[in-house]
DNA sequence: TCAGGTGATGTCAGTCGCTGACATCGTCGA
DNA sequence: TCGACGATGTCAGCGACTGACATCACCTGA
């Protein structure tokens, strides 16, 4: 992140990130997939986290409620991080491709969030529907909360889930 | 299309497009900025038509409304080609790749719906979220759309935003 | 009619991401 | 002590993509 930070996603090599790493580059790719990889380690962790707790959100929980506590859930892995986030996510924005993955990865997020729903009986298009809702949500609070300085993310989800369901009871 | 039919993505070589174009590989890299990018033609047109459909709704119009009457406005643009499409869905689903541009287009047109929603005066992050609810109706009335052999995309579409509604009427 | 500009295409060489195949080496258990 | 095994190194190669320059068709104005 540091060689991104300085010198530019593509100005920077595999070469480079290897040597910089004392590897090969035939062995960097032995443990990225990819070259954008490095900046998108962690993603499996935030979804073994939101859909577990999506699994745990007791039985009777709406559909929405459950995906609420699924992406309520991954709050504590932000704590504190701020500046970290901050410094990737700018990383991210300099360069199109990164977008494209990140983008990506929040897609793959919501699939698993509506299987989630799914195995708790909720049918389609319902699950698939309130999961890609709940990324929503958690997208406009992550920003949100990279943007200031104090905000809690726990409590921007919240919010934001509120506000949601305030819009959608104005209706249509 | 026809050559990513049969070979598969990465068994047809930019070579094979441009000579079956009768062009030159670097010519067709002035045409399409990447590889994937053939298969992503016209989905400028399909934001042209929804921010449009967006910033044409009534002045008083909830952004809910707004942003459903963005999303109904792409119908026409799907009315018969439903071979094509699935045809195109099915090269996507055959490479990682491909579903990542398909994502980063479709996050990339919730930018837009937002842009659209924050020029009727709608504040963030309610824009945001109301755009994305949006892309996510748009999916599954598409997913549904091509799964189905004679549902109409429009009449989807609209139910799937009163689902929605009432989801989110049922509460946390 | 011709000089010059303009835009699309061709040509060429090069960089870099990424992969497959094979060799090497350290570790650990039989 | 030997051999299996996993991680790493080495090497060669493909293909996507780019920059620089040449060419050519077409159009325009003197």
């Amino acid at each position: 992140m540091g060689m991104f930070a300085e010198r530019g996603f593509d100005q920077t090599t595999v070469a480079d990130i290897a040597a910089r790493a004392g590897l090969t580059e035939r062995t960097f790719f032995r443990h990225f997939s990819d070259k954008r990889e490095v900046l998108f380690h962690g993603g499996s962790h935030l979804e073994e986290v939101m859909t577990a707790a999506v699994a745990a959100a007791p039985p009777d929980a709406t559909p929405l409620a459950a995906v609420a506590a699924g992406v309520a859930a991954v709050g504590p892995a932000f704590e504190g991080g701020r500046t970290g986030s901050r410094l990737r996510q700018s990383i991210i924005e300099t360069h199109p491709d990164l977008q494209e993955r990140e983008a990506a990865k929040l897609c793959h997020l919501g699939l698993a969030l509506a299987e989630s729903l799914r195995a708790r009986g909720v049918a389609e298009p319902v699950a698939s529907l309130v999961a890609d809702v709940g990324i929503a949500v958690f997208r406009a609070a992550f920003a949100q909360w990279l943007a200031s300085e104090d905000d809690d993310i726990r409590t921007l989800i919240d919010q934001y889930f509120d506000e949601l369901v305030k819009v959608a009871q104005s209706g249509l």
